[in-house]
DNA sequence: CTCATTTTGTTCTCACGTTCACAAACTCCT
DNA sequence: AGGAGTTTGTGAACGTGAGAACAAAATGAG
């Protein structure tokens, strides 16, 4: 099997599909393409650590694991900016996808849930790295208030409504269990938060204009098993079905 | 913004896209629906436990957050398995998709690298409530061998191919640093390994007959991102331009 | 039994995304 | 300077997915 990988997860959720064509014109990027943009400015931040200097579209394609007409035709939608014969300046590349992306500059996040996926995604260097800060770290647990965590104390969740004000967080991240999702995001909401992304399970209700994002475990591997169990009739599960005789 | 929630992470990687109309004919699956049938089975889970018996593809449209045309679309693809005038026995229903996935067993599944992120994988009780069974820990790093985690010990990432063969395993998780993430899914494709869930922000080559999902957290906030930047001119970022003098 | 009501399963249409293929534009060599 | 060789940017063809709309099937009332 073999696909082209789109990050896929999805689009984002909801937008009434109403207003696709009522853009300013010309300046409109489709979701596939955005999904996709953040894969490439990857692959460029590694050339640029590797010395690269300049790279064509069919190597920075083989990069990124996607097809070269597909990757030029993404960025076609943000300009012009490879030179035909010669291909692109990997650092100019670079900074015109971050800025158009929007992670020139940090954005301020905070997590709230902080039991054992808030305590790896606190951890997480890759935030810093690439554009992203995390000012708060909150939860309802008594019993977490206060501790430090990855250089940041956990504060209660009732403290939501002045981290969002003092700190202009535009983006939280839900990492409480999937019941108690929908009424952090709905608070999440309320306080001015208006992207979120869900760890948790479940399906977010929110207002128009407020994106959210999940991202499900259980749902990636439900995928890998439909596809494995097409494979060939290898449960692979129980070691009955080979010990009686068969090595994978 | 709303719109259709779809699981996306995004298609699975690889596939040469050659016998796309070569199946058995009537029983192929469209990605985006396989992608829908876990939101579904969740929403079907709860309503048993909820105690209902019965339901319509609207009622369960509104718990999985997709239209009800696309619900029963996609559910049509499975059968017949609804009443006309009634709706959709919920457990019966439950069963044919989770059939159709391949849960109604569960699979064996080894996590490799045991850090922040693999610890929170390894303790995370949704898998076994999904179908999914974790049977083996697996590092690289000699001081975590033999702890134990979430009731199972560390294992030395040199017993890959005996744990494979001993247990079957066909899916393997991949929470190691990004550096690390080829080599690993190059030994568990040779061990046998077939299905590969990858937490690492890299993209990972594996020869056809080999599925591979990412779930990358970096580019889920960079689509947020994206999005929060066109909602308006208020990068939230630094407290510069709000106060110059604030409690983070 | 007949008819109104409900709800599924499916068809049709449109929009979106991917890929091919090629002209335009640039470099380098002679 | 001119021509051969490269590589981008994009127009067009194709395939997939979403949603509206409706016919078919079931229930229940009269
Ligand atoms: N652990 C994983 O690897 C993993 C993987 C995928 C998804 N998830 C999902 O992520 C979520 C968190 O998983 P976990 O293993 O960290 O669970 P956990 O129980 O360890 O942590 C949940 C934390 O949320 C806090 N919390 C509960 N209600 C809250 C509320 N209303 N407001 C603020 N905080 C609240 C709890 O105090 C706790 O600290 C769950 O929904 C889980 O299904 C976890
Ligand atoms: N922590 C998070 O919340 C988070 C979120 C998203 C993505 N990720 C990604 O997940 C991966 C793991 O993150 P982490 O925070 O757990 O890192 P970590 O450094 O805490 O853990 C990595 C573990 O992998 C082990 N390892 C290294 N090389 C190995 C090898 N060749 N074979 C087997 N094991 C090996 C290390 O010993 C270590 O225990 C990273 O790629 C990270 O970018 C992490």
């Amino acid at each position: 099997m073999n696909a082209p990988t789109s990050a896929e997860g999805g689009p984002i959720e909801s937008t009434p599909v109403g207003d696709v064509t009522a853009r300013v014109a010309g300046r409109e990027i489709p979701e596939a393409t955005v999904a996709r943009l953040p894969v490439y400015l990857r692959a460029l931040h590694a050339m640029l650590e590797h010395g690269t200097v300049t790279c064509s579209s069919e190597e920075l394609a083989v990069a990124a694991g996607v097809n070269s007409a597909k990757l030029r035709k993404d960025l076609s939608y943000l300009g012009s900016y490879g030179t035909r014969g010669v291909g692109y300046d990997v650092d100019y590349l670079r900074y015109q996808i971050a800025r158009e992306i929007g992670v020139t500059q940090d954005w301020a996040v905070i997590i709230v849930g902080i039991g054992n996926l808030g305590h790896a995604l606190a951890n997480y260097s890759g935030f810093r790295t690439r554009g992203f800060r995390v000012v708060a770290l909150l939860d309802a647990d008594p019993a977490l208030h206060g501790r430090q965590v990855a250089g940041l104390p956990v504060r209660p969740f009732d403290d939501l409504e002045t981290v969002v004000r003092d700190s202009g967080v535009a983006i939280g991240v839900i990492a409480t269990p999937a019941l108690a999702a929908q009424d952090v995001a709905d608070r999440m909401v309320a306080a001015g938060v208006t992207s979120i992304l869900n760890f948790a399970p479940s399906v977010l209700s929110v207002p128009a204009g407020v994106d959210v994002r999940k991202v499900d475990l259980s749902i990636e591997l439900q995928i890998l098993a439909y596809h494995e169990q097409r494979k060939g009739p290898q449960p692979a599960d129980d070691a009955a079905s080979r010990l009686a005789g068969e090595a994978s």
